[in-house]
DNA sequence: CAGTGGTCTAGACCACATT
DNA sequence: ATGTGGTCTAGACCACTGT
């Protein structure tokens, strides 16, 4: 096939990493939405002018991201937070003996606020900017085991709701993609011990300076946006962290 | 090209999967030794009668595992242990400002024990088996921060000496490398918090009940093999543990 | 220069899912 | 039967490395 241009933003990119952006426009742009199909490869190749080879190495990073699911003979699909992808790719906490469970949310508030220094750093987004705050308290074998300390930058989130968070039957992540189209495509965490604050062990009624996990994760969306900071405190007697590939491990 | 049998093993798997399995045979076998280079595509596609296609995408599943490590123009090498490939892929604490720096090891004992309950289930041995217990403390920006307390299964880490572990100027994984023939190839970690018991606290030179990040580390080795069970207490008043893909992040 | 891995093509056939 | 993704081939050309 003769290749006169190639594109407008090729600086020396293989083809297969324009023909992966110009797939990451289209999601960011919402031309699938979460759970849709996207086109068949054949029909891809077309609108991008490449082969079928090029055109499934750019769409195996992205199932390799977990940002397309492809199945085969049904197609490829964009995709969409469920409860079961949250276990399997984002709730690292499981049981140190028995089989991993879901936790019961509670909510317990959402406030507006203004970012403080260290908040706003790791969101991306200027000190004093509009944030909306939730909290949640999360119980596995039904004891209170987690406290959620959540911020979210009001361009994504401007009109929650206390409401919305305490209705809903969903995982946190859905409702931001349902209500807010918000796509949270990866998260980063960082690990630290700390004893119980008074206001902590308060919510999760144990003493003070009880040793617990403090885990801060940023959650990004497209273009490595950042779209939530999450401060977890984790009572680990009979809980764990996990950290894990999860994804690989096919075959030998 | 004509295909009369397939393998012995071919269980309906992929030839790609196939051919990824006798490389790592070849691997386990000792036929390339960390640091050298594997044949040259052109050579392993006769030798293994596929395409150059097929010979990549088995080639290609092994460097993501990062048990493979490809060179353009140069060859595809079988990973070895240094430093740095501890520091990017194994070692997770990092401090909360500033640079990632290599700790300061000092050696505080070696000793030959009966595997306990927890120890023998985790390394998959029999209870009372016999292994092998390293107790480290690691030092970082001049202060000691981490207590490392380690067991080897003696079937691969028999005539370890503490001479051996003093002397080195090497990270662990290089010395099971270059003096046992044991290749960690990936890790899986799991987390909690604890309060800093008598004697780590004392090992630290801190207060009995500070609270300790505990992590347990497994190693494993070709065919998913236990090598090393690792417990790491770390202050994380000053660094934390990072969890992420590390690799990936190519680009957009 | 020769040799290596990196990219790309064009097309065949297989396995699976749906109609 | 049709359409989807999954595998595989055979070969071309490019980019990088070392001699």
């Amino acid at each position: 096939m003769e290749t006169l241009f190639r594109s407008d933003v090729a600086l020396g990119l293989p083809l297969y990493r324009e023909v992966k952006h110009k797939l990451m426009e289209a999601l960011r742009d919402g031309e699938w939405k979460p759970g849709e199909t996207i086109p068949a490869e054949k029909r891809l190749c077309e609108r991008f002018g490449v082969s079928v080879g090029t055109l499934r190495k750019a769409v195996d990073e992205l199932t390799a991201e977990n940002i397309l699911i492809r199945h085969q003979g049904r197609g490829t699909f964009v995709a969409s937070h469920s409860q079961d992808r949250y276990m399997f790719g984002f709730f690292h906490i499981c049981p140190k003996v028995g089989h991993k469970e879901y936790p019961t949310v509670e909510f317990i508030s959402l406030e507006k606020e203004k970012a403080d220094g260290d908040s706003a750093r790791r969101l991306g987004i200027g000190k004093g900017t509009r944030v909306v705050r939730i909290i949640n308290r999360l119980s596995l074998g039904g004891k209170a085991a987690i406290i959620d300390d959540i911020l979210l930058p009001e361009r994504y989130f401007g009109g929650m709701t206390a409401d919305q968070v305490r209705e809903r039957h969903t995982t946190l992540y859905q409702l931001y993609q349902d209500e807010f189209g918000v796509a949270v495509l990866r998260t980063e965490e960082r690990l630290e011990a700390c004893g119980a604050n008074e206001q902590i062990a308060g919510l999760l009624g144990i003493d003070e300076g009880t040793p617990l996990l403090h885990i801060v994760r940023r959650a990004m969306t497209f273009r490595d946006e950042v779209v939530e900071l999450r401060h977890s405190y984790v009572i680990t007697s009979d809980y764990e962290y996990y950290a894990g590939e999860e994804a690989m491990r096919v075959g030998e």
